[in-house]
DNA sequence: GGTAAGCCTTGATCTGTATCAAAGGTCTGA
DNA sequence: TCAGACCTTTGATACAGATCAAGGCTTACC
């Protein structure tokens, strides 16, 4: 199948740098120097030493959209980077109810050094290339090097605040400002500037992304039903919040409006 | 005011443990060798002479019940652990909204290095001592010796699994869930055997515990109102799940069936 | 002993979201 | 071109939990 190109991310993962990808089946021989996250991932702070080293005891493995790629419990015998694309991690209960608690954009890290059994279902939203790192060598290198270490720690705080900020999200908001909160997220992250019409004086003020979600996905991420995720999704297109290409591309004509939906006081500080 | 002697938490903080704090209103003459989370907290891995170096730059203080340790966005000039008592994390919404999203218990670590306001607001539950150490020196330690930053990192991983089980629970769980969920994670951790008359048979699926928390902090942990709580906690009472002595403690006659109505599929492994 | 302030419980009612149901789009493959 | 699968939307209805309201219990203080 062909290679997904994301190019509403431009500042991830250009165009140029999926083709690395795309014309080498063999993905091995991509070097660190030019890996597109280089520079955010838990390598950010090796040397070159270090880079070499990571260098050797790297592969690369590539997933399908749709596809998992550990389920909850399976031994995990790597740990890794997500390097373009996007995962998830779920938990499941018994009777089916399912809760998205992780989203994996490119440069976060999967897995944990010293477990060896997967907590969560890692699955692919969109097509996914990761860089693997069997886990002894990676483990006995996080001890030699404190880089890799105080990376890694930088980016579980940032998850934890993530994770944080979302349990307000799920614990206190209504229906309609889960989907505006959801919305503003992934405007923050990865938003294009929206050539909507408006004029160059509400230019700043606008955004544009594709949804890479389902209704589900979403209704699994938000804590809701795929029928009150559509619901909520029509009401803020009727009320002007937002408007609608397609199902999937979603453009914002007033960030401070979505983000006022959304209820954060976290102001306009987002847009920085 | 006389200090609170948390006499159901025998293996985190022992009576003789906080007869140090009240007989010793000079805390800081407390050296790191006799502290009681000295194997739990940051400093866990550190050696001899990395605890000389803590200790020359903590000192103690102590909050009272119900106040406040730091607002959300107020430049914080120190991190540390809780040595003893109960303090939670929580975020406010313009509206008042409430949600708790971290519980901090002895040994639990406060502050994040390298940033220097809070993100939530902290505030003692029960009396709290922490043991503190100024950011600056605290920080460039972390620089120095591996031992803290890797320590922390292990905490940071942990409360991001529990960030995400309590995800499951504020998203997809139902009141009754939810507050079977809330005592079975405290019944995990600071359970006593409950004397409950029910013979030697039945005595190691029995636990009991003082409730630390108004009926108004657990709605703010569970994403509820008080009033549903309540009546949640007296339908569990009706249905025999626990018994109550008092408002505030709590008797589980049989751990297995708590963690069936907590509907949790991670099984009696809880239990060990 | 009386009263005020907190906390908790319980009842009545309302409402936001889930559930049940049907139908419209879009894509794929025969 | 059509059938089938999948995703999405929309409507009707049900229900869990919120909201509004009242009263009980405990503790503190006058």
């Amino acid at each position: 199948m062909p290679f997904y190109i994301d190019a509403d991310q431009p500042s991830v993962t250009s165009l140029s740098d999926m083709r690395i990808f795309m014309e080498a089946p063999e993905l091995k021989s991509i070097h660190c120097d030019e890996c597109p996250i280089r520079h955010r991932a838990v390598c950010a702070k090796c040397e070159s030493d270090e880079l070499e080293q990571l260098d050797r005891i790297k592969y690369y493995r590539t997933f399908e959209a749709g596809q998992p790629i550990v389920w909850a419990g399976d031994r995990m015998s790597f740990v890794g980077s997500v390097v373009s694309g996007y995962a998830t991690l779920t938990q499941t209960m018994e009777d089916g109810r399912t809760q998205m608690v992780g989203l994996l954009l490119p440069s976060d890290f999967v897995g944990r050094p010293g477990r060896d059994s997967a907590a969560y279902n890692i699955s692919a939203t969109t097509d996914v290339v990761m860089c693997c790192f069997r886990k002894k060598p990676f483990e006995d290198m996080m001890s030699d090097t404190p880089h890799i270490a105080q990376r890694l720690l930088e980016m579980t705080l940032d998850e934890l605040d993530a994770a944080r900020e979302w349990m307000l999200v799920l614990g206190r908001k209504t229906a309609r400002e889960k989907i505006a909160s959801l919305f503003a997220i992934i405007a923050r992250r990865e938003s294009v500037l929206a050539n909507t019409g408006l004029g160059v004086k509400n230019v700043a003020r606008a955004a544009s992304f594709d949804l890479k979600f389902t209704r589900e996905a979403m209704a699994d991420y938000l804590g809701l039903t795929i029928e009150t995720v559509s619901r909520q999704i029509s009401a803020l297109k009727k009320d002007g919040v937002i408007s609608l290409q397609g199902k999937r591309h979603v453009i914002v004509p007033d960030m401070y409006r979505l983000i006022d939906e959304a209820g954060d006081d976290s102001d306009g500080g987002l847009l920085v």
